[in-house]
Parts: C-alpha cells; sequence; structure tokens
DNA sequence: ATGAAAGCGCTAACAT
DNA sequence: ATGTTAGCGCTTTCAT
C-alpha cells in the first residue's frame, strides 16, 4: 500500500494541532471548533485524500464498531437474509460484522468466540440453534454483550429474538384440520436444538385442541436427507398410509418429504398434504409449491441488531425477550384431504 | 467489558519485560526466547486469561489479518459457499474476512471500499459480477490488494479466478446436440456482466460447431423472475415452439423457465428440455432435477483467497488468471428431443 | 477555540 | 536471551 495519509499529515498541512483536526473530523466535537478551522480541515483532508484509521481509533477509543455474528452454516437458507438483515441495521450506523460459522461444533464455536474476542468485537450475535450455556455464561461474566437470535432463551443471561413458531405450527395444524385432515405426522427437528422442542410441543398440543391424531417422527438433523429418510421409514414401515398430512420441521425436512413421496408412488397434495416452516428461498419454486410458515429472517437480523446495539449503548434491559410473528403461507403442497 | 488482561499484566506477573511475553507468545519469535521462560509466560498469561489484542498489534504491524470480501448480494445462493470456501482457506491462518453486499449499486460498492479501506482491510476479494473499472484501477494504484472472482479481468490489473464457462455451455450444447436437438435457446444474462457475455459467445460458437440454429433471447436481470418474463415473451409472440431446448444464463433463469413452461401448458423435458449453469442449491430439488453446470463456488472461494494471501506476501504474479474446471451433472431437465 | 501531552496494547529496532 | 526505547494513529484530559 502507499504511504496513508494520517491525521498528523492533515494537522500539519492545515497548520493546526493534530487534536484539532480530529475534532473538526468527528462528529460528536466538531462544534468545539470554529466554523472556519472545520471548513478548512475539511478541504485538506479531503484534498490530500485522508482515510481515517479504524484501528487506531478503536485501539484508544476501545470501540472497535466491529460486532460478531457466530451462525451455523452460512449456506443454509435462512441465514443470509438473517446476516443482511443484521447488516441493513448495522451498515448505516458504521457498524460492520463478522461473520463466522460454528457447523454445529461447540469445540469451533469456542475457537471462534476466542478469535472474535482477540479481534475487540464490541458485540455478538448468536445464532447457533442448539444451546451452548457454558460458553454464553463465561461471556455474560466476561462482560460481553450479546443477543441471542433464533433459539430459545432458555436462562441465558441475553437478550433474545425469536419467531412465534409455536403460532406458526397451531396455524400450520388449523389449516390442515379445516381442509378436513384428521391424521398428521409431525417430522420434529433434531434434539438439541430448541426450535425441535418448540414445534413439536406446539404440534402436540394444536393436535389436541383440534382433536386430530398426531404421531410425531424425530429426524437427525435439519436436512433433506434426514427428512427424506425419516418419510421412507414411515412409508415403508406400514401398510399405505395412515396419515393424509405432514407437518415438517422445516422447509428442508419437506423437500425431504416430497423427494420420499415421489419415490413411493403418492402425489402431494393428492394423496399427502406437506406443510413446511420458514418459507426460505425457493419455497414458491418447488413442485408443488411449498405451504409453509414465514419466519421473517430478515427481520430478525434487523431486530438482533438493533438489540445488541442498544445493549452496548447501556439502554437495554437484560432479560428482553422479543418474538417476532409469522405467518401461514398457503401454496400447493396442502388441499382437502381425498377421499378414502 | 470486564477489565482486559495486557501483555504488561503477564510481563509483570511473570517477572520479565513485556517485549519478551510478546516474542514468547508470537509463533515467529519463540526460538529467541529461552525454552523455561517460554513456558512460565505461556502458563501465566493462561492463568491470567490473557487474550492478545488484534487491533493493537495490528495498529503497530500495519496487519489487519482481515480482508474484505465485495459481493452483490448474499442471498443469491452462488454466494455463501464461496463465502465458505474463502473463510475455510483464511480461518487456519488467522485472517478473518468483513463480508460487504453492494446490491449491484457502483456507489453502495465504492463506500463499501472506503468503509474497508479505513478498517484497514489487508486486502479485497470483489466478487461483482460487473466491473466498477474506475474503481478497481484506483484501488490498484493505492497499492491495494486484491483478486477478482466470478468475473472476467478484462484489463483489470488484478489476479482472477473464474470457471470456464465456456467449457461449460459447450458441453451443454454438445449434450442437447447428442440428444437430437436442433433448435436452441439461449436465454442470455443482462448486460455489463461478463458472464453474460462469455456464455452467450460460446452458445454461438458451440451452435456453429455442431451446425444448430441457436437464437439468443436476453433477459434483464439474473433472476427467475426475468426468465420467466423471457420465456413468456417467447412463447406467447409464436405459434408453438420454433425450439425444442433451452440453454439458461444461469440456474435462476432456468426455473423462470420452468415456471413459463408450465404456465403454457408445455412439459420439461417432454416437450422443451433445460439446461442451467451453477449447479446452485436445490438444483437436484426442483421438479424435474435441473440438468446444469456444476460451477465450483466453494474452490473459486479457496483459489481466490490463496491468491489474495500470495498477492499479499508478494509471491503471486500481478496477472494471474485461475481457471477452474467445470462440470455438466445430467439430470432429469434434459431428455431426447420430442417426435414432432 | 486550540495546543500540549499522554497513552490505548502491542512490536520492532537497538542495546546489552 | 532479555531489557530499553520508541512509536503505530488516534482521542482525550488538561492547559491556556
Amino acid at each position: 500500500m502507499q504511504k496513508r495519509v494520517t491525521l498528523t499529515d492533515v494537522a500539519r498541512a492545515v497548520g493546526v494541532n493534530p487534536s484539532t483536526v480530529s475534532r473538526a473530523l468527528n462528529e460528536e466535537t466538531v462544534n468545539q471548533v470554529s466554523q472556519s478551522t472545520v471548513r478548512r480541515v475539511r478541504k485538506v483532508a479531503k484534498g490530500l485524500g485522508y482515510t481515517p484509521n479504524t484501528v487506531a481509533r478503536g485501539l484508544r477509543t476501545n470501540r472497535t464498531m466491529t460486532l460478531g455474528v457466530i451462525l451455523p452454516d452460512l449456506t443454509n437458507p435462512i441465514f443470509p437474509p438473517m446476516v443482511r438483515g443484521i447488516d441493513s441495521y448495522l451498515a448505516p450506523r458504521g457498524y460492520s460484522s463478522l461473520v463466522v460459522n460454528t457447523d454445529g461444533s461447540d469445540a469451533t464455536e469456542r475457537t471462534l468466540f476466542q478469535s472474535l474476542m482477540e479481534r475487540q468485537v464490541d458485540g455478538l450475535i448468536v445464532a447457533t440453534g442448539h444451546s451452548n450455556h457454558q460458553l454464553m455464561h463465561d461471556a455474560h461474566e466476561r462482560g460481553v454483550h450479546a443477543v441471542m437470535v433464533n433459539r430459545d432463551a432458555n436462562g441465558v443471561p441475553f437478550p433474545t429474538v425469536i419467531g412465534d413458531d409455536s403460532q406458526g405450527v397451531f396455524a400450520s395444524v388449523a389449516h390442515l384440520h379445516e381442509l378436513g385432515h384428521k391424521r398428521l405426522v409431525h417430522l420434529a427437528g433434531p434434539a438439541g436444538f430448541s426450535t425441535s422442542r418448540i414445534r413439536r410441543e406446539a404440534f402436540e398440543a394444536a393436535c389436541n385442541s383440534f382433536g386430530l391424531q398426531g404421531r410425531v417422527v424425530d429426524t437427525v438433523a435439519y436436512s433433506i436427507e434426514a427428512g427424506q429418510a425419516a418419510m421412507d421409514s414411515i412409508l415403508d414401515g406400514q401398510a399405505t398410509a395412515q396419515f393424509t398430512a405432514v407437518v415438517a420441521g422445516n422447509d428442508l425436512l419437506a423437500l425431504g418429504t416430497y423427494h420420499s413421496l415421489r419415490m413411493h408412488g403418492l402425489r402431494c397434495p393428492d394423496d399427502v398434504s406437506v406443510v413446511g416452516f420458514n418459507d426460505m428461498l425457493f419455497a414458491n419454486d418447488f413442485q408443488p409449491p411449498l405451504t409453509t410458515v414465514r419466519s421473517p429472517h430478515f427481520e430478525m437480523g434487523v431486530e438482533s441488531a438493533r438489540l445488541l446495539l442498544n445493549e452496548i449503548a447501556g439502554t437495554q434491559p437484560g432479560g428482553a425477550r422479543v418474538i417476532l410473528p409469522v405467518s401461514l403461507i398457503v401454496r400447493g403442497s396442502t388441499g382437502a384431504v381425498r377421499a378414502s
């Protein structure tokens, strides 16, 4: 890189003290400097091509204007919108974010956490669905600012942003009920994820309240393959379906269900209706277009960023819990129960 | 945050000079310190919970170990794998990356570029498909290290990583030729993207070399909607299809083509075969599963990170051009030409 | 309204 | 092998 122009260079060129330049260039201190000096400083700074050094500033002020975002895997389609939501709130406020992927490993999460601390991030947005309680409690004790997103608070001492999953599942079951379905299957997400538990419990509660028969089948991962495997085991294990609709733990599981149904010569929604969860990218482009619960991932990102900045500013009560509304998007994968 | 433990704290506790601690804790300088001191330092550092301050280090060394990644939009499914590829190479080497989205705006790109410079990134990976030549030349003159990925070098003075798009399109056309197709349509990506031009030219060349009739139709964006609109205009504009296969500029355009065909009561591949480009997420999950050219996005990320680090280390010749091989993935969207 | 001086935490000469 | 000194570029008292 070429020799960088520093604040001192500008000061020398204007003929004032570096601190004056600093004041002139800083929003919160401009009013301490005379109008004319400010003008001269600005002009010279621009002329010289001065670029402030965020690193030096951060060292001095103890604020790097950088946040860490910890998530399991960016290639999971629910995260890009969330990251963009975070960014949309942060960028205009001068913050940047360092995004890291844990791939579901606690060890990796620890390493990345440490690395973010070394980089002096001002705070953390944690979107890893399972609960590394120990790490979060350590963080809290070290005085780290953080916000959890898309996972249940469950004793973690940080603000939390989640979607109203229970409501979403309830709406799904209600929708199937209206279509005349009586026997449902829920493909539950893997153990350890708070979302799995919440959605499963909501499913059971909803079936109860509508007087429907609801069977829960576990999956080993939130993935297409796991969904397909789970559905295969159901379809292989019994004389034709004892159910007419599937409430999948998320859209990937729903997609796996599509594959399994197709393999078994079953048609959706003619033979089996399917509801997903998330309304991820392309949910409308599968065949049939997937009826699913829209989870506001972008907004969750925005909200978590907002909460974190408030936390850092000290204007945020510790245990806040933001629950964002979800909505059922009815598309082609659900239909009236088949005549049997 | 709690009071941080500094290197000086450790030095005091051990009873040595800060610089000794610095040497003891630094890979490249450990051998300047006696074994026993190293051990003591490490032990105390651990005991005190010392966390190195990357910011201070960066100020001193003029290397932040942070790179900038500029891309159009993270929610475009080709980018998450690329970002993860970049990260997989960087993380083990102690680098982090700041990912920013331009949304295709040159103005935004400039702003973000500036912001990354202020953050003292050690280099840039630029994946914005179109060519903001001015910006890149300015960067080069300022001595910025950078690598371009997924766009043509075309006079830009930085190393470039691209997929072998021509080869991919050629393979697509060859595949359709073998299936007996004689009249093809190419849905060309929007003007301004180097990939649009390259793929279009490859399509025309391939049709020539196989003696096929190849029609090119422009789209206004690499999106589902644009693909659908373009296909609609073709299908609405003439008595039944004058073509039997579509080579789409990318998978999104192919997906739009699916929608349009369906709306027009045409079946894929029975009536029209479709080939995409990229093999993006879910390409195998659409109906029919999409025949497409696999572009190695993860590897492109890895490769661009590798090049950039070499550039920074000064071991990289300026105009390097890495062309990664692509491969045609044949799935269900292509079939033998229909009997007419 | 501006200047002088100190220092954030670290590393890199230069001693010894 | 270790200590001393200086300083990266900036902000922030404290003076004036």
